[in-house]
DNA sequence: CCAATTGTTCAATAACTTTTGAACTAAGGA
DNA sequence: TCCTTAGTTCAAAAGTTATTGAACAATTGG
């Protein structure tokens, strides 16, 4: 966990909400809970936004606590904080997410992947 | 209904998160919830800021389909277009609302207010 | 060691959002 | 009619966020 995150209880509301307003973060979001405990490296969201792009809005979910992303060798790991934001705002990311899930205008990624059974 | 809505299902999950993202607008979500059904006018908001910039405010909440906002007399009446709300994005405001109301640190209107019982 | 891969940082710019005050409109009461 | 109340509009200024490209760093495979 080597970069900055807030602690639980100081993950602050308008800040998350803030944060999940804007469509591409959502849409990373978005993937992310469906590939829960899969982590995620930035190259997956590559078809949102360019690399730098990327690396300022996935410092932002991190920053604002939706997101913890983990150095492994050169790449992030992403994973959803699922558990925290759960405990310090029960509901709304599923509420969120079943929004989303419900909107065919906002932009997604790994749409169409194939599922991979073990 | 006089100043322009938009319809339920034009309403954007990314807008609606965005403007709830702002203390000023959360805290006045917060209130109409806590006074649901009973009407209210901008100047009950007066605390929170000016009023040119409550105009805006309360323009961004209408225009994202949050609120509603009726002309009577010199006076807005607004209202939480909470079955909206509901109907789209189930669970939620109730979630946000929750979480608002777990939280100190967050700007809030008539917290102190006396109930009128009839 | 070298090159490729993965992602960051920085500075610049573009694009929005928020806040302000002064001027305005529209309704209602004296 | 005139004054007050309630809120809007407008243009400017301030502040913030998003996007870009070029340069950089760190790890890994050959």
């Amino acid at each position: 966990m080597t970069l900055p995150h807030p602690a639980t209880d100081q993950i602050s509301l308008p800040i998350v909400l803030a944060v999940l307003g804007d469509p591409t973060r959502l849409a990373i979001v978005r993937y992310l809970a469906r590939k829960e405990g899969v982590p995620m490296n930035c190259s997956k969201f590559l078809d949102l936004a360019s690399k730098t792009n990327l690396s300022y809005h996935l410092a932002k979910l991190r920053e604002a606590g939706v997101t913890r992303s983990e150095a492994v060798g050169t790449s992030r790991l992403i994973t959803l904080r699922r558990d925290d934001l759960d405990r310090r705002f029960p509901g709304l990311l599923d509420s969120v997410i079943a929004a989303a899930d419900g909107d065919k205008d906002l932009p997604a990624v790994g749409v169409s992947e194939v599922e991979v059974s073990a």
